[in-house]
DNA sequence: TTGTTAATTCATAATTTCATGATATCATGA
DNA sequence: TCATGATATCATGAAATTATGAATTAACAA
């Protein structure tokens, strides 16, 4: 496969982290600070289970990391562009003026 | 629904809209200057088919328009917020050095 | 050890996405 | 009007996405 194809794959890939309005209300909440899993819940109100799924999800694309502290998650943003996207995101869709 | 639910919704399938290997092909080109279908075609390599349907959801999405020229159809960008993440993305994801 | 909290993983079904082949539309030139 | 070129739409099936409920793991406290 040629270069540009491959990527196109992993922009694509990474893309599709994003591509979900529950994701980017995770990341909206993870642009401010980062937030437990629990919190992330409550300021979301997606159920658990969807939730997991979707942080797990964004795991995979390398967009969040969590660190543990006793029994609660911590997650946080960890990929530079996601904030440059959000941020193009933010000016375009949330300018409820 | 809460406002920042509908903007959510509203981005997320602004994302898919992109979030796909092919269109992100289709993108690549028109960045430069708009072309006809045949030309994506020819330099994408995608089916016939198969490209009619992706332009449709770009359409859709109001990320590209065209303009007929006989029965020739001239696709062209036009969303602004597509250009500043096409420009993320090659930043990120094309840096084959 | 047992129970509890915090979170993930597994299984499943509904929905959406995507590629393919067949058909239709639309503009034009003979 | 008829044939053709350029492109879109329709129908279908395979694969991916998403939500839900049940079961599991991991860390700790009693």
């Amino acid at each position: 496969m040629e270069t540009i194809e491959k990527n196109a794959e992993m922009a694509a890939g990474f893309l599709k982290g994003l591509a979900n309005p529950h994701r980017l209300l995770i990341l909206c909440q993870l642009v401010e600070e980062e937030k437990s899993v629990s919190t992330l819940i409550e300021a979301t109100g997606i159920a658990q289970t969807s939730m997991s799924q979707h942080l797990a999800k964004l795991r995979e694309e390398k967009i969040v990391a969590f660190r543990r502290d006793h029994r609660t998650l911590y997650y946080h943003i960890c990929s530079e562009p996601v904030l440059e996207i959000m941020n193009v995101l933010h000016d375009n869709f949330c300018q409820n003026k």
